[in-house]
DNA sequence: TAAATAGTTCAAAAATATTTGAACTATTTA
DNA sequence: TAAATAGTTCAAATATTTTTGAACTATTTA
């Protein structure tokens, strides 16, 4: 396409990470726990594969939907309102 | 994937629209000129052949994210801010 | 009625995204 | 230290999305 905004192929990344279902129930996952939860208890919730989480969990990184803390051999992740909220509330100010 | 409610089928339609370029400049235009456009005018803009305009168009009333009215040989597409808002202001109240 | 215009449909090709399994790193536990 | 656990990386396989061009429908204009 044209050329775009550095928030244009941000909002993309934030878009093309909710376009998906595993995504999206991960997203609703955390929603509904409210706290950091590991990717392996995650990715049993949602009956993936741990290469599938992965994957999963980098695109949702990636695009700043969630945050990542490592503790010990486990990592914990946490859904980022901040950037949900940016992208997808003020989205019509970024047009 | 697990099995999704009908909304959460409906955000993914939704997400999936916006996570292109092309459809995001689309919507990016008729919401700066705010008004009905015709599908070759804005497929003009965006520089892409009338069967891409028409592959993009219908992903774009799928999703609920544009209106359409034919007008003799021509089709206005209208953002439909309803819709949009609908899905993404209101999103966490879907989760 | 013939030619032009706006848009659609179809199937094949090309491009992207996702899944899979095996091999890997890092950390913890026995 | 050896075994187990949590997660990553890689390349190949599969699935999905997007583009392309040709043929098509519907409508308007000459």
């Amino acid at each position: 396409m044209t050329k775009q905004t550095h928030s244009t192929e941000a909002s993309i990344n934030v878009f093309k990470a909710l376009a998906d279902p595993i995504r999206l129930a991960i997203i609703q996952y955390l929603s509904q726990h409210d706290q950091a939860l590991s990717c392996g208890e995650i990715g049993q919730a949602m009956q993936i594969s741990k290469t599938s989480g992965s994957y999963h969990f980098k695109i949702l990184q990636e695009a700043g939907l969630i945050t990542v803390r490592k503790v010990g051999r486990e990592k914990f992740v946490k859904l980022d309102r901040v950037t949900f909220d940016h992208y997808l509330i003020h989205f019509w100010q970024n047009l």
